[in-house]
DNA sequence: CGCTGGGTTGAAAGCGCATTCATCGTACGC
DNA sequence: GCGTACGATGAATGCGCTTTCAACCCAGCG
């Protein structure tokens, strides 16, 4: 009643159990006769070749991981949310599981994924290490000693992360243009709109992303002459509930209000964007916001959001072909990929509304095309 | 230079490779000293258990998998699309693949997933079964014959599927209410707005989602003592393109044109619409148009499309609820569960058009709430 | 007609870990 | 103070497959 293993397959087959891993391994070698008698036997039984163990015995698994944390707002998890819906809009991990499967398939992998609770991320780590020959890490998600450990056993490419930590420079990292990206950004509101008064919104000192943001911001204002912020004005976490604190903060903070804030993500863009709204300021008139990502809740507010987009698929594709290339040279040198990035100019810096609707070429207008420009890391 | 074992782990800590084990999967049941001893060890090698060797040893491997086709519209592959944006949009797997995560890691699973092309499935499928405990299957995703032979080693539950083929009738189903679905969303459009040439632009026949909304409209020109359609007034592919192609051929079509039509799917109702655009006719003083998903998509164009929302992401919880329980007892009756839907009205079919902008609430206006009605499989 | 070599197949040795079962102490009970 | 039972640990076996290495078969060649 067990499931039936090579060992089965062969008795029925009236061959070696070796001839029947060559039949699944390199068909070719095994005659053709056999190889059928083999097929058969297999299909008669219902045999299924047990991954565990030929993953013991050729020593790979062919399976890619991925670890991140489990982003979600809270808010959204709540059925009654006004955020209801938000949920349904693709985050940020979304779209690098799918790039990563798309590239994983390409390359002969299945993909494991595993989300990582605040809680016991310990386990869950070594557990996905133990079970794919590599994988691809959300920055932060798992604490850097643990990483340190396993990467020396397997190939770990860091998602997201500037290689800052001395421990962790080994590993292959991927990142976007987040300093030229926000860089670009803030030029954009210091040239174009004519902005002076800008207010940075950040997350925690520890969010690599972030910081890189306000490196950009604050290059910005060297650029043009301004005053340089030592540092964000305000610090929050990430969430569209932060966003709105952090907004109210700066705008309840005695001294002159800013005319722009650039916040750390569009998720707290977006929170601000209701908060703002609640106490009457106009944006962009009395405020201009905007944020860093391209989530596509970005262009359903109101006024949709002036943001930096991230190449988010692109970012899991990377990751693949760093971690095959890896695995075909356990010796070569770290790589480290940036990706480039593109501002896209929607109505909340001040730029002219776009019509969202429907034309004669597709169901959106807001193309991919217009309103945007590439920015690469320099 | 190989990664470190067991055997490493116990000749550096000083004791047998059983007790090295036990520090693992029963922690209690070694003294504290030695556990410590062990532990130590471990983390000096960086040691890292094998997944491959454990699962081998165990007979099980504490992975769930997720085989799903890869759904993707070929259009937003193309970065130069104009749909370019919509790859950005939630599309249904995605929010299947984070529905499983999520209750497979309560459960202590890890999730692999595998989409697979029309190309060579056979491979992916049988690759995917011996590496997991149990998986979940997108209906049509793999040939029923194939599929039942693995069904007969592991747990295998289909999704979006009913228990429509004999031989697959051991299986755990889960599902929405298409039928109720459409149904309800008929009902709409002909009690509500009074329309009584209405056309169905369905898929494949062998779609059974497809079919089972079809039955559900047919239903409600029964209800209302309207003529039954015999079948589809015209059957087409799942993507926009073929959307287009549909209402296209429904329009040039000699007779009387409809006054509305309900598509399958939101992908094709989209596709549909960027056509009636271009030939200029209105919706949905012209023609009322309704869809099936509630993708985010949706809600963007203009008009916002009037649909049913299927429960995704509790598509995925449902389906490793219904895993978890049928690994916990092999025999138990095959199960099947149908997830409520309800009918979103937007401005598609002539239900007055409702404010997606920020208000005091919320980012969006449209809320979870106004504007549906639930509706459960009798 | 014996020999050689390529093409097939089989035997056997692990892969790294979980798991009995046996062993060894040792705290306890009488 | 001795037997007993229980807790902690070690030895050994096997999970199902891949992978040499060797054996074997037969065609072709000298």
């Amino acid at each position: 009643m067990n499931a039936p293993t090579v060992y089965d397959v062969a008795g029925q087959a009236g061959v070696s159990i070796a001839t029947v891993s060559r039949v699944y391994r390199a068909p070719d070698s095994v005659r053709a006769g056999t190889r059928e008698k083999v097929l058969e036997a297999a299909r008669e039984l219902g045999y299924v070749p047990s991954g565990n163990a030929r993953g013991l015995a050729s020593r790979n698994t062919r399976v890619l991981g991925l670890c991140f944390p489990d982003y979600a707002d809270p808010d959204a998890e709540d059925p009654d949310s006004d955020y209801g819906d938000d949920a349904e809009l693709m985050l940020y991990s979304d779209e690098i599981i799918r790039g990563m499967e798309r590239a994983a398939r390409r390359h002969g992998y299945a993909l494991l994924i595993a989300a990582s609770l605040a809680e016991g991320p310990r386990n869950l780590v070594a557990d996905v290490a133990g079970r794919v020959d590599g994988f691809a890490v959300l920055a932060r998600t798992v604490p850097t000693e643990e990483l340190e450990v396993i990467s020396r056993r397997l190939p770990v490419v860091m998602l997201a992360g500037p290689r800052e930590d001395a421990a962790l420079d080994h590993l292959d990292h991927v990142e976007v243009a987040n300093f030229d990206g926000e860089l670009a950004l803030t030029r954009h509101l210091i040239a174009d709109h004519g902005h002076t008064r800008l207010a940075f919104a950040g997350s925690a000192e520890d969010s690599p992303d972030g910081e890189a943001r306000f490196r950009g911001f604050q290059a910005a204002h060297l650029e043009a002459g301004l005053p340089v912020p030592e540092r964000p004005d305000v610090r929050t976490g990430l969430t569209q509930a932060e966003g709105e604190r952090a907004v109210a903060e700066l705008l309840d903070r005695e001294g002159e209000t800013p005319h722009a804030v650039a916040f750390a993500n569009d998720q707290m863009a977006v929170g601000a964007l209701s908060e703002l709204r609640r106490r009457g300021v106009r944006v962009p008139e009395d405020l201009a916001v905007v944020g860093f990502d391209g989530i596509p809740l970005g262009r359903l507010v109101t006024p949709a959001l002036t943001t930096v987009r991230q190449p988010m698929r692109r970012l899991g594709e990377e990751a693949v072909e760093l971690l095959v290339a890896r695995l075909g040279d356990r010796g070569r040198e770290p790589a480290s990929k940036v990706l480039p990035v593109s501002v896209v100019r929607r109505s909340s810096c001040g730029c002219p509304a776009r019509d969202d609707s429907v034309d004669g070429s597709g169901p959106l207008g807001d193309g991919p095309v217009d309103g945007e420009a590439s920015v690469t890391q320099s």
